[in-house]
DNA sequence: CAAACTACTGTTACCGGTAACATTAACAGT
DNA sequence: ACTGTTAATGTTACCGGTAACAGTAGTTTG
């Protein structure tokens, strides 16, 4: 056996646990081969690698993530900024996200930007010091600092993906990938739905979120869609939250509209347009007769109404499932993180069902 | 100004970012002194605080966070593991979790066990790499692999978390600190309310989730105390899934019974308990003259059904901000983790009014 | 048989911070 | 003037890995 320089005994400053030090020391080599052995073991030999495989299991070594992250100067941190994680339909996408990032090495980070642009920038800020090997932001819109961050970070090779948008007008975008669906176009898609149906007197009711800019788009896509066709959209925003009650708070409003009687309504998520279907219900206005209802998210509640509510299902899942893969390519320059389009689907269900 | 050792120039291999060293030059001190104003600014002097100050905004200086806990030895990472995100009641708790994480320093490593307890073990042994500030896990049950790694951490300083429990009999605990309530005593509280309302013949429909422990716990509360009335439970447990489905599914097993026609059902959740429900009317079955119907959790949508669901309200974003307070204090040193018992609260609507 | 190549392992010098201790100046007390 | 004390800053040596390069056998090639 060689000697090694490596072989002299030092002093211990940090926590007890083995380091490669001590798993190279019961293997007989040096730190060296055992770190090579954890990221590349094909270039060990399979003697040594059989004496540091019994000596890591012996020590009960586990790599020390810092230090690693800080010698080769990328972590294997993803990073997501989600508006609110107690919203079932990020939930969801989280939840898939995590699961997909599961049992790579690749450890989510989660920050909670309260659909606050300057919560976002801050945020980003001090992930700076985190180098994540990815970022995960919501949305395209963010406040001209914190694009400058991504920008920089894109620059310096790590990847940054947009999700939950991806606007078919490729100009707009600041050339970050994008993963989601355009959210103007599942407006048009809704309007289209309504349209279809024979509805000539249309409403909407936009998300009492300022900063929900996607649900803001789809209003856009809606009215954008019946002007094509000639008829005008009575707007309204959700009263506080966007919640059971705020939806139906809203009917009285919506019925009251006097210059003509408003037939459809398209609402900004489905818990609002599931309150007022609710409310309606109550109210004693017949659905979809009277009444037509369309919703946004597939929330779980839908199908169980009575009549059930017509929605937009939005890939969540597949959201969290895709960006997972295409972080986990990127981090490991297999590929560019690509854009991608998911498919929403238009879920007719009976509150938007044939006019009477 | 003195001549310092530090200030030979020297080779750079990481990222360009500013570091210390640049701060420092800029400054014309060495890294110590900047490392220390930003960690106890009250050691440095004012005039050399101010040239610090200014030399970090002009360089645009982040601290490496790998760097420094390399050093430290202790880093600026919570590790959460939840069962499900995508669960309401646990993206609450993550929501506000997140919130009182905000703007500490400290930031939120999330996993997602999928209630299993392979899994929990697994990512236990992966975050010892991370060498967490603080872990948070949820519930009390763990496998003895996991045991023994929070144990281990404990030891060596790592404040630990049970969230989401915390059971009366405090015998049960591993001395990890417990941030929520009692499952049993709230199962307890159920049964107490229906046979307060006269039930004599009593159900449970069970989670379907089998590594679901709390609401398994609830289940054995709410059996203790009817049997402490003389009343026997038939207990089920829902088909595939805890949905409103399973919830619909669940009925007509509840009808069926024959030795005596049920008056009253608690479930496991309100989404079960909706479900249910909403078929129950949907059958003509009279709520709550016929049938008495208690959930748990105080889903928003309880609240919107006729009759309105009596349910549980958890002490969801509760334990999300204790257990951020908590942990924060924790990790400064400031007090060890303390177990803390939640408010439950039963929220009394009409599916449990009074019997005819 | 020397040169070139392959397969493997080691040496050195870092990454960017921080702990522990050392040093220096200024000022108070005797 | 001497010593003690305090405030402010510096020096040294690490934390636990990894990049880049440098060997060293053994094998192949010309």
């Amino acid at each position: 056996m060689k000697t090694t320089t490596e072989t002299t005994k030092r002093q211990r400053r940090g926590h007890g646990r083995p380091t490669l030090y001590d798993v190279a020391t019961a293997a007989g080599v040096t730190r060296i081969t055992v770190s090579r052995f954890m990221r590349q073991p094909e270039l060990v030999a399979k003697m040594t690698a059989a004496r540091i495989r019994d000596a890591i299991e012996q020590t009960g070594y586990v790599p020390n993530q810092q230090a690693g992250q800080l010698a080769s100067g990328n972590s294997r941190i993803v990073a997501a900024l989600i508006p609110n994680v107690g919203h079932s339909i990020f939930a969801e996408t989280i939840q898939s996200l995590a699961d997909g990032l599961d049992g790579s090495g690749y450890e989510l980070l989660l920050l909670s930007t309260r659909y606050s642009l300057e919560r976002e920038e801050a945020q980003l800020r001090a992930l700076t010091g985190w180098a994540p090997g990815a970022i995960i932001v919501t949305g395209r819109h963010h406040s001209p600092g914190a694009l400058r961050m991504l920008r920089d970070a894109q620059a310096a090779g790590t990847p940054v993906v947009e999700i939950w948008d991806h606007p078919k007008n490729r100009a707009e975008c600041e050339g970050f990938a994008q993963i989601g669906f355009d959210h103007v176009a599942a407006g048009m898609s809704m309007a289209q739905h309504l349209i279809g149906k024979g509805h000539k007197s249309l409403a909407y009711v936009d998300s009492g979120v300022q900063e929900d800019f996607r649900a803001h788009e789809r209003v856009q896509g809606f009215v954008a869609e019946a002007k094509a066709h000639g008829i005008r959209v009575k707007v309204l925003r959700a009263p506080t939250g966007d919640g059971f009650d705020a939806g139906r708070k809203v009917v009285p409003l919506l019925l009251a509209v006097s210059r003509a009687r408003i037939t459809a309504v398209a609402f900004a998520n489905d818990h609002l347009a599931s309150g007022a279907l609710m409310e309606a219900t109550r109210l004693g206005v017949a659905v979809p007769e009277q009444f037509a209802l369309l919703g946004f998210g597939d929330f779980p509640i839908g199908r169980q109404l009575q009549p059930s509510l017509s929605t937009v299902r939005p890939p969540t899942t597949e959201i969290g499932s895709a960006t997972a893969k295409a972080v986990l390519q990127a981090v490991k320059k297999l590929a560019e993180p690509t854009s991608l389009a998911l498919p929403y689907e238009l879920v007719a269900r009976e509150s938007t069902g044939e006019l009477k």
